[in-house]
DNA sequence: TGTAAATTATAGCCAAGGCTGTAAAATAAA
DNA sequence: TTTATTTTACAGCCTTGGCTATAATTTACA
């Protein structure tokens, strides 16, 4: 029942890991925005807000304020009444997030969680997967995809 | 290199994943803070903010705001200069959010990921796992340990 | 005991990411 | 060509979670 820790991790070693889910944390906005910017564009042939407004789930206001900030990032450029579309930078942040959204949610699945459930832990997921975690999911599926006559 | 998708999901299936998504992200800091409280207490016998700081890699001011809040949710109390503890709920909380942790992390472990890089993206991953997705973690934990024979 | 150090608290500032409500502009329909 | 609808923009508000600087309190030590 007790599952406390003997030690604690070194103090700046424990700050460092914190900071970088802090850091995570805030990116996320950013990709998912770009992501689902270049969804619809693959999809829809357009990324209007209103849509992305509808697929996040929050208002067309919320949309307006984050595109206007993420377009003086350099990641989106906005066509008044004619969407939205990424820059080079942002295509690039896409994907990538993209990229690591499809492996996050793949290999839940191949551990056994369904897929409604692995697309929505993945969506938050995502953002905490590093480059070497990265690496080591890939390399699962790949063996798994191999040796497919388990 | 084209990795778009070539449908989308559902409109409002996918912003109920964004929204869950947020929602992990907003209950992140409490989790966090009841699981370094109680690690604390275990270890060191007791949690003073000036640690919980350290540990955090955030301010004291930072502590002390965001504590107050906890401490009006009902998760913490404080006994000025005397430390920081933490409610039934609180604990009930700590608990949990440290197994969810250790699970998160022996998995990526297990994975082939290192240590320390586990620790790290764990430290986000954790507050976006569901109930199932542990469930599954779990299983995969509980099978490797026993056919340990590999 | 009296002073220095450590700890806690408070005030005031900021950015991000939410919201509602209102206005304006463009597009579609009558 | 008006009129209605859709889309976009803007203003103002809120909470969270950061920060620095300053003050107060407690504990430790000389
Ligand atoms: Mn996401
Ligand atoms: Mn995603
Ligand atoms: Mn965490
Ligand atoms: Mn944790």
């Amino acid at each position: 029942m007790k599952n406390t820790p003997e030690t604690l991790p070194n103090e700046q070693a424990q700050a460092a890991r914190f900071q970088q889910a802090r850091d995570a944390r805030n990116a996320a906005t950013a990709q998912d925005y770009v992501e689902l910017i270049s969804d619809l564009i693959a999809t829809e042939g357009e990324a209007r807000s209103v849509d992305v407004a509808k697929r996040l789930g929050v208002s067309h206001a919320t949309v307006v304020k984050t595109v206007n900030r993420l377009q003086k990032e350099g990641l989106i450029i906005t066509k008044p009444y004619r969407g939205l579309f990424l820059t080079d930078m942002g295509e690039n942040l896409a994907t990538e997030s993209r990229h690591r959204h499809q492996v996050v949610a793949n290999l839940l699945m191949a551990l056994g969680v369904d897929e409604e459930t692995a697309q929505t832990d993945a969506e938050g997921i995502e953002h905490h997967i590093g480059a070497k975690t990265l690496a080591a999911f890939e390399l699962i599926l790949k063996k798994l995809s191999e040796g497919e006559a388990s």
